[in-house]
DNA sequence: CTTCTATCTGAACATTTGTTCAGATACGGT
DNA sequence: ACCGTATCTGAACAAATGTTCAGATAGAAG
């Protein structure tokens, strides 16, 4: 039982980050110990620190990497030049994402209160920058009369709310399909903003 | 400097729970100890047993009272047989009542998984309730036709969803007043739901 | 003024926390 | 067969944790 010592290993690394990741979404970043997350891996609480200088940087990590693969995935999504299209896209894209990775979600959500003052704002950018992708197609769509919305900045973060509160319910094998869910949403959507 | 000792104190358990709540919002409940407690009241730790038999205790009366009074307040807001008006009504209800009590609201959806399994069931419960209530605005509309929802539960959920984002962003004084950010959220809100 | 009691202090407790480090170990290269 | 080094163990550290309790204290009641 347990790792024999000495042997290399470039599976310890992300052993440890995604037993973190589960303990963290499950108890919480200041309700898990380290010697939790290295008992999860099968190794003593000391052989966590060859991989991450303390116990906020895997947390950060974690929240960092996260949100650059959400940026990276969207900025993929080629995006259509109509706005209504663009944000049908957004939205299917919103929900499927975030359905692969409850954890990260999780985490990037309720974790950011224990994040240090530098890796908080690092953190916020990249979240910013989402948001302003979103709030673009928004913009776009105002400005070709497509779309009727008073203020695009308030209806950016209420459609992305509204996309994450299916995170609170959605378990595969419900009621509903993953496509019906989407249909469902993106009706909402597309009636809270269409002029 | 701290509180003489023998002093009548109907006044501690208030004050416990009120630096209870702050804390535990700014920084999480596993986050905050009973000293830093005890330090915020002016008083020593032993002292916080007097008012409460432990530190999980404390948070859930804190969850506990949140959702009564808020299914309180809701129940005393005298809805309108309109399902439109209802839905109106709601919504100023929520946000209202919501940004009146920011560290409750935090509180109630962030602690959630650092109540015990029991006390858990019980808050959970008292949140359906809240939910089912708005459900049945959307049914009552819905079977009027004035409403044309995919899946009422659905909505429900979304609908809760995008009103608690206004949290995570208004400010009062800020750019938007009460009343024009209640008016943006109706209008998203009546026009995702509106046949 | 004396007595009573609710309230608070201050110390103690067993455990757990994040982190460090000297030494043991086993694999890859020679 | 041996060495070098990346990796892990196991023990140690001071500090902090939730909780308990005997005793001090001050206000209320008589």
């Amino acid at each position: 039982m347990a790792r024999t010592q000495g042997s290399h290993s470039d599976i310890t690394g992300p052993r440890i980050r995604s037993a973190a990741l589960r303990l963290f979404a499950r108890h919480g970043y200041a309700a898990v110990s380290m010697r939790q997350i290295a008992k999860e891996v099968g190794v003593q609480a000391g052989a966590l620190y060859n991989y991450t200088p303390d116990k906020q940087s895997l947390l950060f990590r974690l929240m960092r990497e996260h949100m650059q693969d959400l940026l990276q995935a969207y900025a993929a999504l080629n995006s259509s030049s109509d706005p209504q299209e663009a944000l049908r896209g957004f939205v299917g894209f919103h929900i499927r994402f975030h359905l692969e990775r409850p954890d990260e979600v999780f985490i990037a959500y309720m974790e950011l209160r224990n994040l240090t003052p530098e890796n908080f704002a690092e953190i916020e950018d990249l979240r910013r920058s989402y948001e302003n992708a979103v709030e673009k197609i928004l913009r776009d769509g105002q400005r070709s009369g497509r779309f009727a919305i008073a203020d695009t900045k308030i209806a950016t973060l209420a459609v992305i709310a509204m996309l994450n509160g299916v995170m609170t319910w959605y378990r595969a094998g419900g009621r509903l399909s993953l496509d019906e869910v989407e249909q469902a949403y993106w009706d909402m959507v597309r009636r809270a903003v269409t002029a």
